[in-house]
RNA sequence: GGAGGGAUAGCGAAGUGGUCAAACGCGGCAGACUGUAAAUCUGUUCCUUCGGGUUCCAUGGUUCAAAUCCAUGUCCCUCCA
C-alpha cells in the first residue's frame, strides 16, 4: 500500500513542519530519524529490537542488494519486507550516492556510471532505468531517483551540468516508474548554489514525484553551507509532500534541519559510531573506550530508557567493545538509534509548542557546552 | 655431569659493528567517522623542564664507535648421560 503524508502542523517561527502518515494500520509521525540498513538488516539489530526502540522507516541500498544477493533472489523471497522480516516502511537509496563513493569522475556518462564491483572488481553499469528497476523489484515503499550525488567543493560550472544530467536521470526514472503501492522521489542536487538549487527543485516538481529529497549534503561541507543548502531547496519544495535530507544524522543538524522543513532524516551514524564505541548523550558524544569509563558502573545515560541503559552500565560496554564482543556494537547501536529517534520526538514536541528555537538552545549549551560554533 | 641454543621496549618478535631510541605485530592510550567498499581508518606508546637524558640480562673488556665482537657470571630452553 502507498504511503500518504498528511501536513498536520506549522510552526510560525521557521519553516519545521509535523504529519504524518500511515502504513500497515500504523500511524507514524515526522519528522523522523530513519536508521539504515544497507544490506537489509540494520546491522547488529534484529527487527524486534529496531520495533521496541521506535523505529519508523529504515533504509537499505539498491546497489548492495542489486550485487549481493540481487534484486531477483528479494523478489523471488516476496520482496524486501519479507526477505529481511521487517513489516515497518522501507525506503532504499538508488546507488546516487556509491556515484560518490565508489565512482571516479571518468566513469560517469550521460547513460549512466560505471562502477568497479567492491566484493570482486568486475565492472559494472548502473543506470536511472535499471536503478528503478531494481527498487520495484526489491518492494521499498520509497524509491529514490537515481543522482549524481557530488562532492564538495564542486565548482559551478560542473555543479550546472551535473544538475542538468541528475534532472534528465530523474525523468528517465519516473518514465519506467510504473509501481502503484511505492512512493518515488525525485532528489535535489546543485551543490551550495542557489540558482542552481532553485532550478533543480522547481524542475522536479514541474515533474510531480512522491515526494523530494536534498541531496548533497554531508559530503564534507561545513554546517553553514549545508544549512543553506536545504534552505536553497526546501523553499521551492511544495508544503503536501514529504522532504527527506538525506545523509544527516548529526543530532544538532537534525535540529537545525528540520527549522529549515526536513521530514525525514538517515545517517549511517549511531550505528557506525556505536560499532566504533561511542555513544550520543545528552552532554556529548562519548567514546565508551576511554579508560575514565573502566570502573563506570552507570548506564550510557540516566535518564535514557533504552534496553542498553535500562540493563547495562559503561564499564561492561566497555569491556565488551575492548573484548570486540559484537553485543557491545549491539547495545550501542540500540542507545545511539534510540538516542536519535528519542530526539526527534522531542524536536516534534516542541514543534508542537512552537518552541524549537528555545530547545535547539538549551540542547546545544547541553551537548557542545557555552560557545559552540557551526563548524 | 656433557653438548648445543637463547635472553631486545608491557608482551611476541626483527636487528648481529656506525644510517638504532631500535622494524613489525599484539596489547595500552587517544582521535576520526554524516543517502555504510567502515566491528574500519589514523595518531601515539623508555624518561624529559623538548635542550637533552638513560636503554637491548649483569659485570668487565675490545673499538674512534657495541643491542651487535670477546670474557665471566646469572637465568631459560632442547638434546645426550
Amino acid at each position: 500500500m502507498k504511503l500518504e503524508y498528511t501536513l498536520k502542523q506549522k510552526s510560525n517561527k521557521n519553516n519545521a513542519r509535523l504529519g504524518e502518515f500511515t502504513y500497515n494500520g500504523k500511524t507514524y509521525e515526522t519528522p523522523m530519524f530513519m536508521p539504515v540498513g544497507t544490506n537489509a538488516t540494520v546491522k547488529t539489530l534484529a527487527p524486534e529490537e529496531l520495533k521496541e526502540i521506535g523505529a519508523g522507516i529504515i533504509l537499505s541500498n539498491t546497489y548492495h542488494l542489486w550485487l549481493r544477493p540481487g534484486e531477483d533472489i528479494v523478489k523471488k523471497a516476496g520482496g524486501l519486507h519479507k526477505f529481511m522480516n521487517y513489516d515497518g516502511p522501507i525506503l532504499t537509496d538508488s546507488g546516487g550516492f556509491q556515484v560518490f563513493s565508489l565512482a571516479r569522475p571518468k566513469d560517469i556518462t550521460e547513460d549512466g556510471v560505471h562502477f568497479k564491483n567492491h566484493l570482486n572488481g568486475d565492472s559494472l553499469f548502473l543506470t536511472p532505468e535499471k536503478s528503478i528497476d531494481i527498487q520495484m523489484k526489491l518492494g521499498s515503499d520509497i524509491v529514490m531517483s537515481f543522482d549524481e550525488c557530488i562532492k564538495w567543493p564542486s565548482s559551478y560550472d560542473y555543479v550546472k551540468q551535473s544538475v542538468e544530467r541528475t534532472l534528465r536521470w530523474a525523468k528517465r526514472g519516473k518514465d519506467i516508474f510504473t509501481s502503484t503501492d511505492q512512493m518515488l522521489f525525485g532528489i535535489v542536487q546543485g551543490g551550495e548554489y542557489e540558482d542552481l538549487r532553485r532550478r533543480c527543485a522547481e524542475k522536479l516538481v514541474e515533474m510531480n514525484f512522491d515526494g523530494y529529497s536534498v541531496g548533497g549534503t554531508s559530503v564534507g561541507e561545513d554546517k553553514k553551507t549545508m544549512y543553506k543548502m536545504v534552505e536553497y531547496s526546501t523553499k521551492h519544495l511544495p508544503e503536501n509532500k514529504l522532504r527527506y535530507l538525506m545523509g544527516v544524522g548529526d543530532p544538532i543538524d537534525l535540529i537545525e534541519n528540520v527549522m529549515r522543513g526536513i521530514d525525514l532524516f538517515d545517517c549511517v551514524s549511531p550505528t557506525r559510531l556505536a560499532r566504533h564505541g561511542h555513544a550520543y548523550t545528552k552532554y556529548g558524544k562519548i567514546n565508551i573506550k576511554n579508560n575514565k569509563y573502566k570502573e563506570d558502573f552507570t548506564p550510557v545515560e540516566d535518564k535514557c530508557n533504552c534496553y542498553a541503559c535500562r540493563n547495562y552500565t559503561k564499564a561492561y560496554i566497555r569491556h565488551l567493545i575492548t573484548a570486540n564482543e559484537t553485543f557491545g556494537a549491539r547495545l550501542l547501536s540500540i542507545h545511539n538509534i534510540s538516542f536519535l529517534i528519542n530526539l526527534m520526538k522531542e524536536i516534534r514536541e516542541n514543534i508542537k509548542t512552537d518552541t524549537l528555537e528555545e530547545f535547539r538552545d538549551e540542547f546545544i549549551l547541553n551537548y557542545y557546552g557555552e560557545g559552540y560554533e557551526y563548524k
